[in-house]
RNA sequence: GCGCCCGUAGCUCAGUGGAUAGAGUAGCGCCCUCCGAAGGCGAAGACCGCGGGUUCGAGUCCCGCCGGGCGCGCCA
């Protein structure tokens, strides 16, 4: 499709404006007013250089772009040069666009296919699935689809947080308190009472807290008996964990978590040792990094065993090898920026350049309300909001509303089900990911204004007049040549303009590590068709306009079920 | 104490150094004999936390405060 910032670029190029093509293009905005033109090029800056008043350079460059095919008028105010695109034109094009590709529309090869690991979700083996643990999930599975649909060849893991001190403390738990049917009654619920527990008691016994860590180490150190229940205790969250999965729709292509890499440590602590870069701080072994600024980062407690940051050292470096990633994003949330920028700067002392390509993106806090203040959750103290329970309460909300509203032809079931978890992770993907957030039942249950209902009802909308049409004997996958004269209203040109930009705001999304992009361009682009939806009647009788309105309902539905499958949402037809 | 992040309408949030700071929501007023009212339209609502600075131009960049959050070696 035609790249208008490219042909304006080429309008306004002269070698006496000194600023190549590029740059020229770089400076190109779109107004913040569509009266103002749909691209506007300042002239604020050319005036030191050129000594001349901007007023009079956005004069001449207006009157040397002049009109064309593609501009119906090129003029200047302010300074600026308003370039205002062919409206019949441009319509006719997006259109086409649109229609043609289908479900590729959005996708580019940008990326060129190279490797890409995303890492997210992450949970904690043996703890249950809480609201926490949606951000993580939901983001990371949109910059999988987003990177992937801008050409990247893309690995999703699950870096699992299955090792550790707490399954020391886990283990010693169930050994004290558990029993065999009440795991296997309600896994999650019976480890996670454990646990609790074990919490609790060592309080009164701190040497609990020991006989934990001495657990552990046997664990890492492979005693079989230990194995065994840790296993168990993985095998059992596992399956848990993936009936979540399976209801937001997500998979994973490794579940390689923290254990998979307990063998692969001893090789870097010995290349810490061996460049110098570890030392002895009370009994346990640290890269002393207060020259950067960042304190100490621990590889090995005064037992031995090992820690975070060593871990995350083994698996960046066994995916370099074993993927040769040329980026590998880690979703993780913003508590975990100092770990982040720690392991890093080891990973940079050690040497390994690659270091600089992996990418940490951190997001908010979700607190809990609890009476008047807000507060952190927390599992031990059992102050949760189980992702699973949101996930069904929105499932059967909608359910309610599909039955008041007597919606005919569908699968109450499955379309409560798109709908309800679509509402969460809309919601979820709404604000810019670094905000914290204060989880509220109303507002995720709220379908009303900015939200994923929203938007799937303005899909299911768009839908319904094709059917209409399709009953009517129009054969809407074959409109003919559209006369997009037709589309040249201000409801129908708005609509057509934010369709043309879904490319563009795609990668600038999976560049931003920024989904919540894709999503506001979604909500545009719904306001704008239902605003078109009521301005203009669509189904008329003359065959040559109602066909040409027709092209831009079948192309607003094929770039809505576009966008919101890139942020793992289905479009349902009817709802 | 030190470091990082956030502060825009009653509330929840957009806002690539550029034109008159935009939505949604709540409250108020309209619109279903017309393609789906989970919708559309209108009015109202903003010392962009405060104070300096850089710039032709600052909500946006820099410095200092204030308020809130998170983090700061044997958890992850």
């Amino acid at each position: 499709m035609v790249d208008f910032k490219d042909i304006i670029a080429e309008k306004i190029y002269d070698d006496a404006l000194g600023l190549s093509k590029d740059e020229i293009k770089d400076m190109i905005e779109i107004p913040a007013d569509e009266k103002m033109g749909d691209y506007a090029f300042p002239c604020f800056r050319l005036a030191k250089s050129l000594r001349k008043a901007p007023q009079l350079i956005a004069a001449d460059i207006a009157a040397k772009a002049g009109d064309s095919e593609a501009f119906a008028k090129v003029e200047n105010v302010n300074a600026y040069v308003n370039f205002f695109i062919n409206r019949a034109y441009f319509a006719g094009e997006v259109v086409d666009e649109v229609n043609k590709l289908g479900s590729g529309y959005g996708r580019s090869d940008y990326g060129q296919g190279r490797k890409v690991i995303v890492e997210y979700s992450s949970p904690n083996i043996a703890k249950p699935f809480h609201i926490g643990h949606i951000r993580s999930t939901v983001i990371g599975n949109a910059l999988y689809k987003l990177y992937d649909a801008v050409g990247y060849d893309v690995t999703r893991i699950n870096h699992l947080g299955d090792y550790g001190t707490q399954f020391g403390k886990m283990i010693v738990a169930y050994r004290k308190w558990g029993s065999e049917e009440e795991l296997a009654k309600e896994p999650i619920k019976a480890l996670l009472g454990y646990y609790t527990r074990f919490h609790e008691e060592a309080k009164e016994h701190p040497e609990l807290e020991d006989e934990a860590r001495e657990t552990f180490v046997r664990l890492e150190a492979g005693e079989p008996a230990e194995l065994e229940l840790w296993e168990k205790f993985r095998t059992l969250s596992l399956e848990e964990f993936n009936r979540v999965y399976d209801m937001l729709g997500i998979t994973f292509d490794s579940y390689a978590g923290e254990s998979f890499y307990s063998d692969k440590m001893p090789r870097f602590i010995q290349e810490l040792k061996d460049k110098g870069l570890l030392e002895e701080s009370q009994g346990a072994q640290i890269v002393d990094l207060e020259p950067y600024g960042l304190g100490a980062a621990m590889i090995t407690k005064s037992d031995g065993s090992s820690l975070y940051v060593t871990r995350d050292i083994a698996a960046a470096v066994y995916r370099k090898e074993h993927y040769d990633f040329y980026k590998c994003i880690y979703v993780v949330a913003s508590q975990q920026n100092l770990h982040f920028k720690q392991w890093k700067k080891v990973l940079q002392l050690m040497g390994y350049e690659w270091e600089k390509d992996c990418v940490h993106v951190p997001f908010g806090l979700v607190s809990l309300s609890d009476g008047d203040d807000i507060k952190m959750m927390s599992t031990r103290e059992g102050r949760v909001v189980f992702l699973e329970d949101v996930l069904n309460t929105a499932v059967a909300k909608t359910a309610e509303i599909m039955r008041e509203k007597d919606v005919q032809g569908v699968d109450i079931d499955e379309v409560s089900r798109e709908v309800g978890i679509g509402a969460v992770i809309f919601q979820e993907l709404s604000n810019n990911k670094i905000k914290d957030y204060v989880f509220s039942w109303d507002k995720v249950l709220n379908f009303d204004g900015e939200t994923g209902p929203y938007v799937q009802y303005t899909h299911a909308r768009a839908s319904s007049v094709l059917r209409k049409a399709e009953a009517a004997g129009v054969d809407v996958n074959n409109l003919g040549e559209i006369d997009a004269g037709y589309l040249g209203s201000d409801s129908a040109y708005t609509l057509a303009k934010l369709i043309y930009r879904v490319p563009e705001v795609v990668v600038e999304a999976a560049e931003k590590y920024e989904p919540s992009i894709v999503t506001r361009h979604l909500v545009d682009i719904a306001q704008s068709f239902n605003k078109f939806y009521h301005d203009e009647h669509i189904l008329v009788d003359d065959e040559a306009e109602r066909n040409a309105k027709l092209a831009l309902v079948k192309a607003s539905k094929t770039v809505i079920a576009n966008c919101l499958g890139l942020l793992g949402i289905a479009a349902p037809e009817r709802m």
